[in-house]
DNA sequence: CGACCATTTGATATGGATCAAGCGATGTGG
DNA sequence: CCACATCGCTTGATCCATATCAAATGGTCG
C-alpha cells in the first residue's frame, strides 16, 4: 500500500497573529457562547493551511462556514485525513503543547480563532467550561472510534459508512453535498481515488445512491447502506 | 475483507454489583490517588467480560495487573480491537451513558472498579479531578490517532508499529512480553493471524527482531522498526 | 502419551492498488 | 464566443499484497 496523495500545499501562514481577547468575567453556560465571545473570526482561502503538524497549539478553532481537513503526511508522502470539520465543529484542541496533525481549509472557510490559554484559564475557574472542553474531546474520541471501525472494512463498507456519516452530520435529508474531493475522501478512508470512484458507481448501479454531479450524492436506499455499515 | 475472529466468549457477568464508596472530602492532586480511594479491586479471569457493548456505563476501571482488550464485534462476526489496556491504564470512561465497546480480560486481571457518578460528582467540585478526567480522555484520543495511522499502512508497518507501541508502553528494554494472542494482535491491526505470523517471521529473517517464544519478542534493530513506522 | 489449542507454513484466490487512457466541466486567452 | 489547456473524475487492464483455505508443527495440560 503506497497509495495516497502528494500534498498540494497552499500558502502556509505560520502565525496568523492574534492576541486573544480574554473576558475573565464570563460565566456563560453555553460553551459556544464563551468561545464566540473570546475569539475572533478569520477567513481562510481554499487549500490554505490553518496550522501545521508540530506547531505550538496556541489556538483553538471553531468552524463557522466551510470545511476543514485534519491530516498528517507520512514521510513517504502518503496523507491520512483523520477528520473533516464542518460548521459548528471545534478543532485544534490538544492537551499537549503541539498540534499532532495539520489543518487546512478544504473550501473557503470562516473560522473562529480563540486563544487556548484563555479558554483553559477560564476552565480553571468555571467547571461548566471545563466539562465542555472535556465533552468536545470526548466527541472527537467517538468520531475516531467510528473512523477506526471504518478502516478495517471493505471498500464498499467504508464508502457507505462515509456517506452515512456525512448525511448524518449535514442532515439535509437524503441529498449530501460533498465539500471535499475524491482524493480527500480516499485519504480519509484509506483507499485510492480510483477505488472510491468505482465504488460510488457500483453503489449507483445497485440503485443504492444517485450521483447527479460528482459532488452531490443522493441516498436512495438507506437500508442497503446501513446493511453495509453493519 | 471478511477476516477476523469469531468471538470466544467467556462467561459474561452482567453486573458485577458494587455500590461505590464515595469519599466526598478527598481533594487529592493525584487522580490515581482519588480513584484508588474511591474504588474497589476486583479480579477477572482470563477471557471473561468486564462489560459489554451498549451496557450502561456505570463504572470506570483502572488496570492493576493483567491486560484488557477493548473491542467491538460487527454483525458478521468480525472483531475489531481498538485498544489494549495495560497496568495503570484507565478504561470504560464514557461521556455518554452507554459503553460504545466491550471489555474483556485477556489474562487474569486485577481491576480497580470505581463508580462513575462518584468521580464525575467529585470532578464537579474539584477542578483538578476534572482536568484529569479530561487528560485521560485526551490520552485515549492520542492513542486512537496513532491507531488510525497504523491502520492505513502495510502489514509490515502495522506490525512494526505495534511492536514499538508495546515496547514503549511496557518499557522493559528491548524484550517485549506479549500478553495477547496472535488473533488479538491481528484484530487490533486489521490483519489476519496468518499475515501477522508471516510478518513476524519476515522481520525475524531480516534480523530486525527475535522471537524466542511466540509470546516473547526481542527488538534487535529499532532503527529498522522506526523506519517502517514512518 | 495423547488431545487440544496456538502458531507457523504452504498454495491459491482476490480485492484493491497501480498504471494508463479517456471524459467532462471549468476557466483562460485569443 | 469559441478553442484550448487544465483539473477532477471515471473507466479499463494488469499486478500484487494480503486474505483464504489447508495442512503441518509445537507447546501445554490432563
Amino acid at each position: 500500500m503506497l497509495t495516497q496523495t502528494a500534498i498540494q500545499n497552499g500558502s502556509s501562514l505560520q502565525s496568523h497573529g492574534r492576541s486573544g481577547r480574554p473576558s475573565p468575567s464570563i460565566r456563560s453556560h453555553s460553551f459556544s457562547g464563551v468561545i464566540e465571545l473570546m475569539g475572533a473570526p478569520m477567513s481562510f482561502a481554499r487549500n490554505t493551511e490553518i496550522y501545521g503538524d508540530n506547531e505550538p497549539a496556541e489556538y483553538l478553532y471553531k468552524v463557522i462556514s466551510g470545511t476543514v481537513r485534519i491530516y498528517k503526511v507520512l514521510t513517504d508522502g502518503r496523507r491520512q485525513i483523520c477528520a473533516f470539520c464542518l460548521p459548528g465543529d471545534i478543532f485544534g484542541l490538544e492537551v499537549g503543547d503541539e498540534h499532532a496533525f495539520s489543518a487546512e481549509a478544504i473550501t473557503d472557510a470562516k473560522i473562529l480563532v480563540v486563544k487556548r490559554s484563555a479558554v483553559v484559564a477560564l476552565a480553571e475557574r468555571d467547571n461548566d467550561v471545563a466539562r465542555q472542553l472535556w465533552a468536545v474531546t470526548s466527541r472527537e474520541l467517538h468520531q475516531l472510534q467510528d473512523h477506526i471501525m471504518l478502516l478495517v472494512k471493505t471498500a464498499q463498507e467504508r464508502v457507505a459508512g462515509f456517506l452515512l456519516q456525512m448525511a448524518e452530520r449535514t442532515c439535509t435529508g437524503n441529498a449530501v453535498e460533498l465539500p471535499m474531493s475524491r482524493q480527500d475522501i480516499a485519504d480519509y478512508l484509506g483507499l485510492t481515488i480510483e477505488t472510491v470512484s468505482r465504488t460510488l458507481t457500483q453503489l449507483e448501479n445497485a440503485a443504492t445512491i444517485e450521483v447527479p454531479t460528482s459532488r452531490r450524492i443522493v441516498l436512495r436506499n438507506r437500508s442497503a447502506l446501513n446493511r453495509l455499515n453493519a
